[in-house]
Parts: C-alpha cells; sequence; structure tokens
DNA sequence: CGGACTGGGTTGCTTGACGCAACTCAGTGT
DNA sequence: ACACTGAGTTGCGTCAAGCAACCCAGTCCG
C-alpha cells in the first residue's frame, strides 16, 4: 500500500488521491461501475495481483468508496457495491476516459462508449448528454462496447452481458 | 518509475491512468497549471524528491503533457510548459478537486477555489461556471486561495502571486 | 579573491509496494 | 474420492520511491 498521505498538501486534489490516486484503485471503481462486483471476476478482468486486490479492496470499503455486502451464506461470498462517494467519481473517470479517447486512440474508434441510459445519447467529457443536453450522473450513464473493442470470443462476451 | 502498462487492458481510463496515474504525476500537472514552472518550485511545493521529481518531469515531457523551455542561457534554466493534452487534463483535474471538497472537506472550507476568469463566478465539478453557465476550459479558470487555506505567510504569498 | 547561494539536476543507498505462485478453507458438483 | 469455485492469505523476490549527499555553472557578497 502506497504511503496515504502527501506530506505538507493542503489542496483538495491531494487528498482524492491519497484515496484514489494509488495504481488500480480507479480501475476498480470503473469495474464495479460496469458490474463487475466480485473478487475473481474483477481479478480476471483486471489482471491484478490477488493480495493487491484484496489490499485495494479493503482499503475502497474503510474510505466509503466500496461496500461488501454478503450475497451467500455458506460458505459466505461478498459483493462490492459503490457507495454515493463512489459514484460521485465518476465525474473524473468520464474526464479521464475522453482525455484518453483524444489523445491515445485506437486506431479502430474507442473500445467503450458512455451513453445516456435515458435517450441514448453519447456523453460528452463533462458528462453531459450529446444528444439531449442533460448534465448526467453516475447512474444516468451506462457503458456500451465501443467500435475499438478487440473481438476476442471471451472478452465480447464479458462486455455485452455487462 | 512505475511500470507504465495495465497489462491486458483495452480500456482508455486505463490508457489515460499509464501516463498520469503514476504518483506525483497529477499534482505536477496542478502546479504546473498554478503557474509553478521551475523545478525547484514544483520540488519544493510539492515536497517530492528530486530524482522522482526529475523523472516525472522527463516522462510527463516525452509523453507531451509538459514543454521544457529554456528561459535564459549562461547558464541554462528550464521552466514547464503544459502542452494543449496537457491543458485537456483539465476537466479531470476538476473533477477530483471537487470530489476531495465535497468528501475530505477542511472545516474551513476549501483551501483553493476555482473561479471563471471572465466573469469571477464559481467553477462547478464539470468545469461550468455557476454563474455565466458556459462550459470552461483551463484558459478560462483560475485557481485562488479559498477560506480554508492556512495562513502561514510563505503560503498565502506562494499561493496569492500565482 | 574566497565563500556561500541558486537552479537544475544525478548518484547511491534503503525501504516498501507490487507481482507471482502457492496455499487455505468451506462448500458443491460428478 | 477428486476436482472445482470463490474469496482470500502467505512468502518471496524485484523494482520503484524516498532521502540525503553530491555536482556543476554561474552569480552575489564582503
Amino acid at each position: 500500500m502506497l504511503r496515504n498521505d502527501y506530506p505538507g498538501q493542503i489542496c483538495s486534489i491531494a487528498r482524492s488521491l491519497e484515496v484514489v490516486g494509488e495504481r488500480w484503485s480507479l480501475l476498480i471503481v470503473r469495474d464495479v461501475m460496469n458490474g463487475n462486483r466480485r473478487f475473481d471476476e474483477l481479478q480476471k478482468g483486471l489482471g491484478i495481483a490477488r493480495n493487491v486486490l484484496a489490499a485495494r479492496l479493503q482499503r475502497l470499503v474503510e474510505e466509503d468508496i466500496l461496500e461488501r455486502r454478503a450475497y451467500q451464506q455458506n460458505p459466505e461470498r461478498y459483493e462490492y457495491f459503490l457507495t454515493e462517494k463512489g459514484l460521485d467519481l465518476w465525474p473524473a473517470l468520464i474526464a479521464l476516459l475522453a482525455w484518453g479517447d483524444r489523445y491515445s486512440p485506437n486506431p479502430d474508434g474507442p473500445p467503450m462508449l458512455i451513453v445516456h441510459k435515458e435517450c441514448g445519447g453519447p456523453v460528452s467529457d463533462r458528462g453531459i448528454c450529446e444528444r439531449c443536453g442533460k448534465l448526467l450522473h453516475a447512474r444516468d450513464a451506462r457503458a456500451i462496447p465501443g467500435p475499438g473493442l478487440p473481438a476476442e470470443p471471451d472478452l465480447a462476451v464479458a462486455a455485452s452481458d455487462r
């Protein structure tokens, strides 16, 4: 685990990064947002080491970004859900997604598209629906596979059933 | 330097984080955006180790996020400026700033405020001016010290002359 | 003229986070 | 009886980060 302070920093960006600036943290949040809620799903999807994933999940739960709920007993099995605090990271993720699409573009187009659930319109880098103009929040949007998504069967399945 | 790939990831968020997800990178970009352009300024302001700062600056220049320009000869001294690509990280920084202000608030209020240069209005988490409603970009806004800024003289000076 | 200071780094050493593989443990399926 | 699943934990080695010291060219101070 990273030392979680940027000594002497008084800025809120620094405080945000203490929590979500660690390697993998934002990717875990993104995956959970896309419906990957279980340990093994996350581990396989991200290719992260299991001990590191366990540490990150624990930290994100402590920070009240994720919530751990048992979905069965005997044996106990858990799922991770986003809290409001976690969902509110959506604008930051959208901004990073848009930046990545603009400056490290896939030749075939973006691998993932964010669309407004209500009207199906594309979502801008500020989280605004480009069709209907509404200012969106995490629950108003959905990720769908884009034209740049590799056609590997397992990946395609994994992406479409989310 | 972190290994700069998230193996197997095809998502643009992951590609963004390969570049700016490293510890310190976004804080360096923020500082440069606020007018801290020189090595020693950055090193003192951030409290980062000098070798790490040198490595980060080099990486950010390679990635075309910063540009290194000599501002004098004999001896050569350099300043770092943001490129368009670097300036376009502004929405992500604003989103993280707003998230930090909301969820790890200073008792006295935010230490830094972002305002629209043109009309002086506060800027929302999406980078929209709350007074005039315009969608802003990096150059349209300015950081000013907020009520939560500690009153240490040197910090106040450093913040006000940016 | 000698010494300290400034700006922009580089070098060497140590610590600690990350990646990998193996193991655990309870229950389930064949 | 054996393998498999889900959710981790443990041990080990490596590589990146942090710290302090050093370098170098030029400038300022007495």
